[in-house]
DNA sequence: TTTT
DNA sequence: TTTT
């Protein structure tokens, strides 16, 4: 009925681009947002790593101009696919389909890539409220693990599955 | 940095409240969210089923008032946290660790269970922005499996992982 | 940059629904919205009481559907407008912008008014992300006043300043 | 039942930092949020100027770390106050009561005022979920004046008046 | 009354 | 000017 998520973080890696067979443009990235509070104990784990996932031409914008280490806010909504692992287990995905992202640090302001880029700039998802999401099947794989990880071939999704 | 999520749904099934050894109530449930649009090919799968957790008074809150199929608005914050399974592999598992609950449908309207209860009962986290949160190592689990799931055995998590 | 709203409260009377010269539906209403604590001595003051506005298709999906007293969660961006009143003083108005509102009580649930209706309705803004918003110029006002105040005439707002 | 509000954007100004008769310190300022749009004909008014304020621990942070111009994250609920201007007419102030402030341009990347600070530097309101928000009598004013307006003299509100 |  |  109701699903939205606001974080800002800071990306793991570089963004991942890539391309359904029909050509459709979808960007993956790792958000790194640090919890609220300190763990007393173990000082460690005090961030919560959370997939991205942008559609078209916010898919473009993303993987032009985010960075491993750019401080980034995200908007979008939560969504939970699934797929069948090698050994015929179900495995549940959660990441979230971004629809606004803004680039909170230029590429000058720490990190000295791309040529300029001033000030914060923003990209929004073109397409309506929702911007999209991965469909869950993906049948055809012979490997049949996550269509997601990047294994140097296309992403092994039916354009048929993507619900927009 | 910042991390919030926001949640409109109907559980999937009753709430699952359990305790850690140490006495803290811990709260379980999974809420339905309609997505925004409609698989146009396959009419399955519209909706993402969203793992929530809550902790302390809101736990015991929420195992009191909210039932199967009740609409529920949730507020709180994405975690991901893990742990190995039996095979040696680390598993991700993705839960909203919630610090506000609203109650939208009373007990009266639809489900017929408990007493009276008229209007939307709300339910905050009493301790301060942020609620709390599961930790994420849980050490000594001879099975090896996620320790959240119910098999009749008190949560095996040391409460020194319980990060507040 | 980013702005984002996100509200569930009742309606404090049903929506009123006009329509630019240039026939863009536009429907206003006040969400009250229960503070979260209570006011320890004056009893009073226990809601706020915020303004929202729909614009196009969405417009008259609220017209047709709200009531007075119906719960409804409302997501939005918060827009600040300001108009001269009749003593040439800028008057500042907030409200929130909504692009998608979620009506979570039927109209069978309670209020006994239009025909059938169960569960609970979605409306969307069909047009991207944001929406709309109403335009801050409104001349030839001879009153100068709130171009949104009902006086039985329609809105005075020209298309020109709709932003969309 | 449920509000929440998250922005980013710029300061307007510096924070006026006061307080209270009782010694509560309340920190108020102006957020400029670029809108996700740009109006097409009049190239004016591309962003909302939001009020936001913080109480408590909250504030003194705000005061000390805040700056005109610094991009700035705010997370809290929307609140509308009211007060009788001097003809008696009642006037309807509405601000962000934050929360949650995240400070994501440290001192040196830009402006350079005080000393170090590098990253974002994070605050939380520490009561609870809600923060606190202003109380709506404030009797006592002769000059019958919105109390938040900055004359030089400690803010006109009975510490009575405040919800927390 | 407004920020980059 | 306010809703349950």
């Amino acid at each position: 009925m109701l699903n939205r998520v606001i974080l800002i973080g800071r990306l793991t890696r570089d963004p991942e681009l890539r391309y359904t067979p029909a050509g459709v443009a979808v960007t993956q990235f790792t958000l790194a947002v640090d919890r609220p509070f300190s763990n007393s104990q173990t000082r460690e784990r005090e961030a919560d790593f959370i997939n991205i996932v942008t559609w078209r031409q916010l898919a473009e914008t993303c993987a032009n101009y985010l960075r491993k280490g750019r401080l980034t806010a995200v908007e979008g909504r939560i969504q939970v696919r699934n797929y069948d692992n090698n050994e015929g287990k179900k495995v549940y995905v959660t990441e979230i389909v971004a629809d606004n992202v803004r680039f909170l640090e230029s590429s000058n302001s720490g990190n000295r890539e791309e040529g300029s880029g001033a000030g914060s700039y923003n990209a929004n998802a073109s397409q309506g409220s929702g911007g999209g999401g991965g469909g869950n099947r993906y049948g055809g794989s012979r490997e049949q693990q996550d269509p997601f990880i990047d294994d140097g071939k296309p992403i092994d999704i039916s354009d048929d599955d993507l619900p927009f």
